[in-house]
RNA sequence: CGGGGAUUGGCGCAGUUGGCUAGCGCGCCGCGUUUGGGACGCGGAGGUCGGAGGUUCGAGUCCUCUAUCCCCGACCA
């Protein structure tokens, strides 16, 4: 892409309305757009980190053999009454609306009714079973208090992935294979290093442990007690001498951080889908109870949080895996060759399939530094007249060092 | 929802004890000089001070109400 054909522009002053570093860079990189408190649009640049995000995602889920759907944001009440979780007692942060016959919705903060609502509609034997749901969808949440940029919105991107196991051993299995999938996941958003399987309260769902993901960072609203040898840790909200025993955790190694919680699973057992009646036919023809699972990613609070624990003092800086653009391609010291010279470059990179952000702009070259820093994008390229024939100036986001390469071996270096 | 702070061109800010045509920086437009770390000069455009009501000869400045934003706390299945 040419930066002439981008809209949204760098503006070097923080946004007056922000205090979360996150938000902060985002908008003054030109990622994000807030629309009111919480709720943020995300422009070309924000849109493909999101994307890229998303994409890591559906590969692990996929690969575990679950099923991508989308479903619906608008909610009948009736279901989510069964439960019990229609009442704002219970649930406290619905947004609630209504059609204009006087019939009550609600906005989806999450899907465990009406994903074991419709598959009614397909599961009645044995045979059905396991099936593994997931969807990536905007979620929405009446927060009392938004707060840290992306780190807490009402409306916010999230992976929802749900289990439909046929005994609590099946459900077991399957659900060690998600603790390990969420790993891989972090460790591809280069979180693999600050981010901890955290033993956390079960909360409505079920009186037995949940687990939580936490990553690190002085962003985090969440106090946990970290083994950092064994990673693994504990939450400050279930933090106690009978609890650390039942989990065998060892209250010398553990040290208290703050954390930013990136994804959760849950085991439900048949609690919802006894309630919602969704069962299936044993072998024998008896009616047999599902095990179910619930498992989040918070996408754009990755988004987020990446951002906030990768920054410098020059601006964001993406790993590799998720920048919106791989490469930063500069042409300084315009003159007709050199221009040329980084158009060649610019067509081959981009034929190579590998995202290049192309600066044509008309301007200085310290603006054009200063912008590939504050965007982030992992590797800036940099021609100039004085360069032999093929040499073009290399260096990483991340680090001090200037190489001069040859510009027919950026592919190999850069992927 | 309790407490604290904020609101003045697109963005960031200043604006004395109420007083004259509301300033500055960034950004934007034009011309020229520049051109490897957010250049400089000259000339422009752009605000009625979050909103409503009130006090006053006179309100960006004082009072009341209200909206929004940020932070702390509570809450967060």
């Amino acid at each position: 892409m040419r930066l002439s054909n981008l809209y949204t522009k760098t503006i070097k002053d923080n946004p007056s309305d922000e205090q979360a570093l996150n938000a902060q860079l985002l908008i003054r990189a030109g990622f994000i757009h807030k629309e009111m408190s919480g709720v943020y649009s995300y422009l070309p640049l924000g849109k493909r980190v999101l994307d890229n995000i998303s994409e890591i995602i559906k590969k692990e889920m996929n690969e575990l053999g679950c099923l991508e759907v989308q479903m619906s944001s608008l909610q009948p009440k009736d279901i989510w009454e069964i439960t019990g979780r229609w009442d704002d007692k219970k649930v406290d942060n619905w947004f609630k609306t209504k059609l204009y016959n006087g019939q009550l919705l609600g906005i989806g903060l999450t899907h465990e009714e009406p994903v074991i609502d419709s598959l009614k509609s397909y599961v009645d034997s044995y045979k059905n079973l396991p099936i593994y749901v997931y969807q990536i969808q905007t979620k929405f949440r009446n927060e009392l208090r938004a707060k840290s940029g992306l780190l807490r919105g009402r409306e916010f991107l999230m992976k929802d992935l749900y289990s439909f196991s046929l005994n609590e051993r099946e459900h077991e299995i399957f659900y060690n294979k998600v603790i390990k999938s969420y790993n891989k996941i972090y460790s591809k958003l280069g979180l693999g290093d600050i981010t901890y399987r955290t033993y956390a309260d079960g909360g409505i769902f079920s009186k037995t442990f949940s687990d939580e993901f936490q990553t690190l960072s002085v962003a985090g609203e969440d106090r946990i007690y970290v083994d950092e040898a064994n990673k693994i840790a504990i939450n400050d909200e279930i933090y106690n001498d009978q609890n650390l025993k039942k989990l065998s955790l060892d209250k010398k190694r553990l040290v208290l951080k703050k954390g930013v919680e990136v994804g959760n699973t849950f085991s439900l057992g048949s609690k919802y889908t006894d309630q919602l009646g969704l069962y299936y036919n044993d072998q024998a023809g008896h009616k047999q109870s599902i095990i179910m699972g619930c498992y989040g990613i918070g996408v754009s609070r990755l988004m987020g949080v990446i951002a906030e624990v990768f920054a410098d003092d020059r601006g964001l800086n993406w790993p590799t895996t998720i920048a919106p653009f791989k490469v930063y391609l500069i042409s300084i010291n315009e003159n007709p060759k050199s221009k040329e010279k980084t158009e060649v470059i610019y067509n081959l990179l981009t034929r190579k399939n590998i995202d290049v952000l192309y600066d044509d702009r008309d301007m200085r070259a310290g603006q054009k530094f200063a912008d590939a820093d504050l965007l982030g994008i992992p590797y800036r390229v940099v021609v100039n007249q004085d360069f032999e024939d093929k040499q073009v100036e290399l260096k990483r986001r991340n680090k001090d060092k200037i190489e001069y390469v040859q510009y027919d071996r950026l592919e190999s270096i850069i992927s």
